[in-house]
DNA sequence: TAGTGGTCTAGACCACGAA
DNA sequence: TCGTGGTCTAGACCACTAC
């Protein structure tokens, strides 16, 4: 440990409980990452490494380690044997400039409400089968909606779900987004599979969602699975590019 | 373990190599991938507990709990305390019908090349400065090439690179990828955060890619970082989206 | 040579779900 | 009640890097 390593102070690993139902490593990982946001972590510094940690904070290295695993994995913090830890350089915030309006959409500023479309049960075709995991010509609930948020169109959401779930209700659809409706029946997604492109839009898709006609559209594909490996739905969805976007961060290993 | 409990047969986790630089939890995930896509695990079966395999194998907890897990961030086991650990239902290859053209250029069986269109040194502004943790106005590489494969054009990737690399040669990225030139400087890729979106193509753009006029484009902003956590490169990349599509794994944990 | 992270072991106790 | 995964401990040895 040389001079360059940085301390992190005693008071950001304050309140730690023992007893309840979290987890040491992931408050420990949450302090961590709320001292890389605050700015008392600058990015490239490096940190103890995990023994000293551990001993500091009294707790064994697996599990400092898997604190800093955590972290790791979400592209915060890098390791190299033989070096230690560091800061991954570069700003944790957009490291892209937003749109105003898209700004406001993800941080939930605006009033999110759902048009629907199309609700009916049909059978599944051969290829939909395959993706749910059902039989071909099983009953599946199809959902055509627009979602809008303060009055603005910003995609149009295509679903199929297999048999459990046909009789979720129009009602229900208007007033939450799918995935709470299936939560509320004690469905949890765990696995979601998807195939993000683009394409231009239909004449009736630029009506829809008041964009030139064959402007460009961000689509995904998705089959999504819950906790027990069940595929729950498969969807295609198309967005509004000025509107939406996808992030990622990948981590090589 | 009940019934329904599949036991993998010893010939699976047969020619373990405890002496070799493979570690032991990779060796056993990687035969565990291969008895799923074998088709011997089939969807939805259940596997022995941690402690089973571990005592079958002579292994211990951990180490069977490692190699569970990188398959459970891969999406293709799911666990539930209590009732054990099952593979994903649903089938593990292609998802969505990919066109014949993108499977091969996602195979590799056609020939990359690559053609430059544009190799200066620039200064940095402001918004290139902060992606690439750079001073403002400090010497960066600008490039812009067309990618194409089998002589169709399939992107136009924009990258721009900070100082130490602004002597890479315009030979090197005609026969190499970036990637490849960068690593053959030692340069080891770690962290990629990046943001897919979608427009509308420009006119040369549409000329340069071989589509329609005002066409849509798949569109990529990347930051990417090496192993030390140091910005190495900024990217914006736009696709043929009829050629080009990105897919993506999503596990909540 | 010293310090770091990477791997592995052999236990322990607990929370949750099913029977 | 029992079996499962989730968490945690206290060590050990090794590979890699910098000095």
């Amino acid at each position: 440990m040389n001079d360059s390593t940085n301390i992190l102070p005693r008071s950001v690993f304050m309140d730690m409980d023992r007893s309840g139902p979290m987890p040491l490593y992931y408050q420990v990982a949450s302090r961590i990452e709320a001292a890389i946001h605050d700015g008392e972590l600058r990015p490239g510094a490096r940190i103890e490494n995990e023994i000293a940690l551990g001993e500091r904070l009294g707790l064994s290295r697996p599990t400092i380690r898997r604190a800093i695993q955590e972290l790791v994995d979400k592209g915060l913090l890098v390791r190299r044997r033989g070096i230690g830890t560091q800061v991954v350089q570069g700003k944790v915030t957009r490291d892209l400039e937003l749109t105003s309006l898209y700004e406001d959409l993800a941080r939930g500023n605006k009033h999110p409400k759902t048009r629907l479309l199309l609700h009916e049960v049909t059978e599944a075709d051969g290829e939909l089968a395959e993706s749910l995991a059902v039989e071909k010509g099983s009953p599946v609930l199809h959902l055509r909606r627009l979602r809008t948020a303060d009055e603005t169109p910003v995609a149009i959401l295509e679903n199929f779900l297999p048999e459990p779930f046909i009789d979720i209700g129009e009602s229900e659809l208007v007033d939450h987004g799918l995935y709470q409706v299936l939560r509320g029946r004690g469905v949890t997604m765990r696995i979601a599979r998807q195939r993000i492109s683009a394409r231009s839009a239909t004449t009736e898709e630029a009506a829809l969602l008041g964009i030139s006609r064959q402007g460009a559209l961000l689509t995904m594909d998705r089959t999504a699975f819950d906790n027990a490996g069940v595929a729950v739905e498969w969807g295609h969805h198309c967005y509004r590019p000025d509107l939406y976007s996808f992030e990622a961060t990948l981590v090589n290993r």
